[in-house]
DNA sequence: CCGCATCCTATTCGATACTG
DNA sequence: CAGTATCGAATAGGATGCGG
């Protein structure tokens, strides 16, 4: 439920930069998905949103939390615990992310070959 | 196949920037619905985007073009006539909007709900 | 009819440094 | 640990006007 998040989880040859689909920001659906088996802190966060500033995060985490998507917890105790976790309404998203990856494993090739030929025939109109 | 657009087809009170998904700029997703059965003229799809302005138009279709999603052709003759249409792998995007919009029938008004209610309790962390 | 050229504004993202 | 404050660069989006 809580095993330490992958470092490596979100591929830097095949960012999602490159997909042709966003769930609110940047990074909102990274952040989902790290949350999808459990609640994480916020510099557990971090770890594999790896070049991630704290204020970026901080601003995605609260639009999520606006929106109704993630809770925000505070353990009394020192150091600081904040832990977030998706709501019903996030665990939600999680069937669209899913679909959408489904579709990049099928079809992303094809997209990037697109581009590739593009990149090729340069005859301006 | 290829009756004219609906002007009233993205309704204006419901626009998709309050969606949590975008697929690729803010208008493509509209442009591959109005695309979806059937080819289109340029200013044809100005009618649904009501607002859109030419340029910013044409910037989402040269995308769409160079992603292999939609094939611009011109027939010769004047005035010009100039139709963009869905390749497969456009259409292949069709489902994912579905599942979005289904998504948005669903739950889009917790998300209405959500934010209203966190722009009533300011209490600024 | 289908754009392109210019100019302008707002927002997004990030780097860096600092705080309870 | 979990943020906030400030600054700067880049990009998106739009208004307006011209051109083949």
């Amino acid at each position: 439920m809580t095993t330490p998040l992958d470092p490596e989880m979100f591929d830097p040859v095949c960012p999602s930069g490159l997909m042709p689909f966003r769930v609110g920001d940047k990074w909102t659906g990274m952040i989902i998905q790290c949350l999808a088996d459990g609640p994480r802190r916020f510099s557990e966060l971090r770890v594999p949103l790896r070049n991630i500033t704290p204020k970026v995060l901080t601003k995605s985490l609260r639009a999520l939390e606006r929106d109704g998507f993630v809770v925000r917890t505070e353990s009394a105790g020192a150091p600081r615990h904040v832990a977030y976790r998706l709501t019903p309404l996030g665990r939600s998203l999680l069937g669209l992310l899913d679909a959408a990856r489904a579709w990049a494993q099928e079809h992303l090739h094809e997209v990037l070959d697109a581009r590739e030929a593009a990149s090729g025939s340069r005859l301006p109109r």
